[in-house]
DNA sequence: AACTATTTATAAGA
DNA sequence: TTCTTATAAATAGTT
């Protein structure tokens, strides 16, 4: 099994797999109550997310499973501590990386937001600052602010979608974002 | 389809269906070259993780995809900001959550380093702060302490390996912790 | 997008 | 857990 060359040929594959594999994905989480997160970029460089029941609830799963408290090894017989911290490292250096994209989607968030609100923003004084520079309380500020601003956001948006009596088109700068599949086989 | 209510026959379902999707996804990753990653809780609540090529590499593609840098909007002929923001904070609210990822991952990390190497620790101060306190610079700082410390315990754990000439037998404290998938359908 | 021959996944039973 | 096998589903190639 290797890579298709043929870059039309390829794009058509991974469409499909995609849908293959994201239905697996929700057929496992419905028949066995599993949680599941699956991020994806196409060939092209556009992602995917598939999440049951969604990406925050395995968040906190992980959360909850990795913390130390969780553990009921008194019963072991574990005479390699080393062992089990160095795959624990193995694993931890594995994770890690998921603060960048936390990151990531907060670099975006800022920009967006200050851009479209900047006049009459309710957001504080942290928007004004360094992201990189923010402790993580912080950023759990900056966050509630944008949930505060999201559904001052989301009131306006209906307002004006109920004055304009039409589905405003989605633009074309979103077809970079990601996308959620919904989990009944439609985009 | 609904939820499997045996428990025996949800277990296996479960574990095969893993197989199942993982393999889909090594396919899929291989035959088009995408990148994914998997984060899959069974029903009992152990964690399992596949990525292609890498959780770090997805993570550092979802920093880059999400960026605003990478966007060519200029050319789409986009009327409803507020729409396309409403997305955006939608997709965020659910990608966030792993920064809760990243922080339990370093709580556990410290705690395991913290006990074991507490008497010729080479890390510095910052093992001794609160970490929900720590910026994200000194985040990444105890990071790279702990990839020094990961390396000084593999040489230790190589030295005592040869010592006793004999693999250390995992303990079982292990098994809550996240399994990788190697792609070749072995565990 | 739709069709279909073929491959693959998997549920049930051992 | 692994193996077998009948059945169901996914998908590559094609139109």
């Amino acid at each position: 099994m290797k890579k298709i060359e043929d870059q039309m040929a390829r794009q058509v594959c991974f469409s499909k797999r995609k849908q293959g594999l994201f239905k697996k994905a929700c057929e496992l989480s419905m028949l066995c109550g599993a949680e599941v997160a699956i991020i994806l970029f196409s060939p092209s460089g556009h992602p995917f997310v598939y999440a049951q029941p969604s990406l925050h609830a395995v968040a906190k799963t992980c959360f909850s499973s990795l913390r130390p408290t969780t553990t009921t090894t008194t019963t072991s017989n574990n005479n390699n501590p080393k062992q089990s911290t160095q795959d624990l490292l193995k694993e931890h250096a594995k994770l890690l990386p998921l603060l960048a994209v936390a990151r990531a989607t907060l670099l975006e968030l800022k920009s967006v937001v200050a851009a479209e609100t900047a006049a009459a923003s309710t957001l504080g004084a942290l928007w004004h600052c360094p992201i990189e520079d923010l402790s993580l309380s912080e950023l759990e500020t900056l966050w509630a602010s944008a949930e505060l601003a999201k559904q001052r956001m989301a009131i306006e948006a209906e307002m004006a979608a109920a004055a304009a009596a039409a589905p405003p088109p989605m633009g074309d700068d979103l077809a970079y974002r990601l996308h959620y599949f919904d989990g009944d086989g439609e985009w």
